[in-house]
RNA sequence: GGUCCCAUCGUCUAGCGGUCUAGGACGCCGGCCUCUCACGCCGGUAACACGGGUUCGAGUCCCGUUGGGACUACCA
C-alpha cells in the first residue's frame, strides 16, 4: 500500500469561458482523483498574457463551483511561476540539455516554407544545436533532444503510442523574451505539483513525445497519460462556439441542474454498462479510465434535457424552489412567497425539461395574466357564459379549495349539468391561466387559492358578456 | 504533404473470440391513461464503414482501403 498518491489537474487557459469539453476534462480528472482517494489541482495556464483576462479565470472559477469541481490545491497561476521555470530551465542548460538558437523568426519561417515546398516536413534544421551560444538579447533556449530511437507510452485510454524521435524537433523552451514557452510550464509544473496523472483531451496527444523528452532530459519520472476523445458539435466538427452554447454558465442560465451536466458529461465518452443515471457518489465510486472510449463523440443536447427532466421530478421541493426563484425574478415576479413557488413547482415539476422552462410555466401564477389569442377566440365563447357562471357560485360557496374538495365540489357540478369534465376545463383553464395547456385544473386551483381563482373567473365571465357586445 | 489518433442504430453507448437472429438510453413513430399538455406504462423503428486475413468460430484479433480528427508556431 505505499503507492504514490494520485494527483491530477486541470489546467485551463483563461481565453475564454469554460466550455463542455474542457468540462468534462475537468470531471474526469476530479472523478479519478476522488476514485483513487488522490488530489485535484487547478492551475491557470495564462503564460499568453495577452490572450488571457480576469473575467475568463473568473467565469472558469465559477463554473467550476456550480459544477461541484472542488479542488484541493491552487488556483496556480503560470504567469507567477517565472522563477520555477527559469530554474529548470537552467538545470537543462547546465547538463547541456538545452541551448541557445539565435535563428531569427525570419529565417525560420523562410526555412519551413522552403522545406514544404521541397515535401519535407518542416522542422528546426537544428543549426544552432551544436553551436554554443551565448545568452543573447534576441536567442532562444531550445531543447537539445535525441536525434534517433523512439518515443512511446501507454496511454490509460488509447494504448501504447510511439513516435520515430526524428519526428520531432528541438522544441524552443524560453522565448526570447525570458518567457517559457506552453510544453516547458506544463512539465515544470507538473513536476512541482506532483502530478501522477496526466488527463486531458486527445488533441494533445501529439504533443505528449514532445513533453516526455523535457521529463528526460530533466531526469524526472514520466507522469502516467490518459487522452480523452474529443467533443463534437451535431456537425461532427469539433465543438466550438458556433455550435451554439457551449459555455458551462450558459448552461446554468438556460435552466439546467449541475448534477444533470455532470451526469451528461460523464457518460460523453465513458459508460459503466447499461447504466445511464449516476448520482456524484456512485460516480465517484465506478469510474475507471478503462471503461472510457476511445471515439470522439458529440455532445447530445436531447439526452441532457431528458435527464434534467428526470433530475426536476425526483428533487426536493424545497430546493428546487432555491433554484427557481431567480428564474422567475428574472421573468419579472416580485414578492414570491416560498410556499407557493413550492405549490407552483409541483404542478410543473412531471412536465417542465429546465428551470427556465418551469419558471415561463408558472408565470400565472404569480403575474396578471393576457388570455391568448386562439385560446380566447376557442374556449371563451358566449356558449359557456352560464356554465361558468354557475361554476363560479359553486367555487364561491367553496368551504376549501383542497384538491379533493375541488373534485366533489366539481363531480356534482357536472352531475347537475349532465356534462363531462372537458365541456368546462379548457374554457376554465383558459380562464385562470390564459392558454389552453397548463397543469391540472384541480391543482392550480388550490395553488392559486379561491381568492384568485373567482377574481380571475369573474373576469372571464366579464370578458365573455363583452363580447356579445352591449 | 508528413506524423499520430479514431470508426457498433440519427445521437450517447454495451460488447473485452462462441451466451449477438447485437443489448440499453435519447430521439422518432404507434397505443394505453386522460380535464389540456406532460408524467407514467406498453409496443415499434434503426447499427457492427469496406476489403482481405488469423481462427473450428470475428462486432470482438491482424493488415489494407475509405472516411473523420489532431498536431506540424518564439499559441496553449
Amino acid at each position: 500500500m505505499n503507492k504514490k498518491q494520485v494527483v491530477t489537474r486541470f489546467p485551463p487557459s483563461p481565453t475564454g469561458t469554460l466550455h463542455i469539453g474542457g468540462a468534462r476534462t475537468a470531471l474526469f480528472n476530479w472523478l479519478f482523483a476522488l476514485h483513487h482517494n488522490g488530489k485535484f489541482v487547478l492551475r491557470i495556464e495564462d503564460t499568453d498574457r495577452a490572450r488571457s483576462s480576469k473575467e475568463a479565470i473568473d467565469s472558469i472559477i465559477e463554473s467550476m463551483k456550480w459544477l461541484g469541481l472542488d479542488w484541493d490545491e491552487g488556483p496556480y497561476f503560470q504567469s507567477q511561476r517565472a522563477e520555477i521555470y527559469n530554474e529548470f530551465i537552467e538545470r537543462l542548460l547546465s547538463s547541456k540539455k538545452a541551448y541557445y538558437c539565435n535563428c531569427s523568426p525570419d529565417e525560420l519561417e523562410r526555412k519551413r516554407i522552403e522545406a514544404k515546398e521541397r515535401g519535407l516536413k518542416p522542422k528546426y534544421d537544428g543549426k544552432c544545436r551544436e553551436l554554443g551560444l551565448g545568452k543573447s538579447p534576441d536567442a532562444v533556449i531550445r531543447l537539445k533532444s535525441p536525434l534517433s530511437g523512439t518515443t512511446r507510452f501507454k496511454d490509460l485510454v488509447k494504448g501504447v503510442i510511439s513516435i520515430e524521435n526524428e519526428q520531432l524537433d528541438d522544441l524552443i523552451l524560453q522565448r526570447s523574451d525570458g518567457s517559457v514557452t506552453y510544453h516547458m510550464a506544463v512539465v515544470t509544473d507538473d513536476i512541482k505539483s506532483g502530478i501522477t496523472h496526466v488527463i486531458r483531451g486527445d488533441d494533445h496527444i501529439n504533443n505528449t513525445p514532445r513533453q516526455i523528452l523535457i521529463y528526460n532530459a530533466l531526469g524526472e519520472p514520466i507522469p502516467q497519460y490518459a487522452h480523452l476523445p474529443m467533443i463534437l458539435g451535431p456537425d461532427k466538427s469539433p465543438l466550438s462556439k458556433r455550435h451554439g452554447a457551449t459555455s458551462v454558465l450558459a448552461y446554468k442560465e438556460m435552466g439546467f441542474l449541475p448534477h444533470a451536466l455532470v451526469n451528461s458529461l460523464a457518460r460523453l465518452g465513458w459508460a459503466y454498462g447499461d447504466q445511464e443515471k449516476f448520482t456524484v457518489q456512485e460516480l465517484i465510486e465506478l469510474f475507471s479510465l478503462d471503461h472510457v472510449g476511445k471515439s470522439s463523440g458529440i455532445f447530445n443536447m436531447e439526452k441532457l434535457l431528458d435527464l434534467n427532466a428526470k433530475y426536476i421530478r425526483e428533487a426536493d421541493d424545497g430546493n428546487l424552489a432555491e433554484l427557481l426563484i431567480p428564474f422567475l425574478t428574472n421573468l419579472g415576479c416580485s414578492n414570491l412567497s416560498r410556499e407557493k413557488v413550492k405549490g407552483a413547482l409541483r404542478t410543473l415539476k412531471a412536465r417542465s425539461k429546465t428551470l427556465l422552462e418551469m419558471a415561463q410555466g408558472a408565470l400565472f401564477f404569480f403575474k396578471e395574466i393576457d388570455y391568448e389569442k386562439q385560446a380566447d377566440e376557442r374556449f371563451l365563447i358566449p356558449e359557456v357564459l352560464e356554465i361558468l357562471k354557475d361554476l363560479l357560485l359553486d367555487l364561491k360557496g367553496a368551504p376549501s379549495f383542497a384538491q379533493e374538495q375541488l373534485e366533489n365540489i366539481f363531480s356534482i357540478f357536472l352531475e347537475r349539468h349532465q356534462i363531462k369534465l372537458g365541456k368546462v376545463a379548457q374554457p376554465l383553464r383558459v380562464a385562470l391561466t390564459g392558454k389552453t395547456v397548463s397543469p391540472g385544473i384541480f391543482e392550480i386551483m388550490e395553488v392559486m387559492g379561491q381568492e384568485m381563482v373567482i377574481k380571475r373567473l369573474s373576469n372571464a365571465i366579464s370578458h365573455i358578456k363583452s363580447k356579445k357586445g352591449p
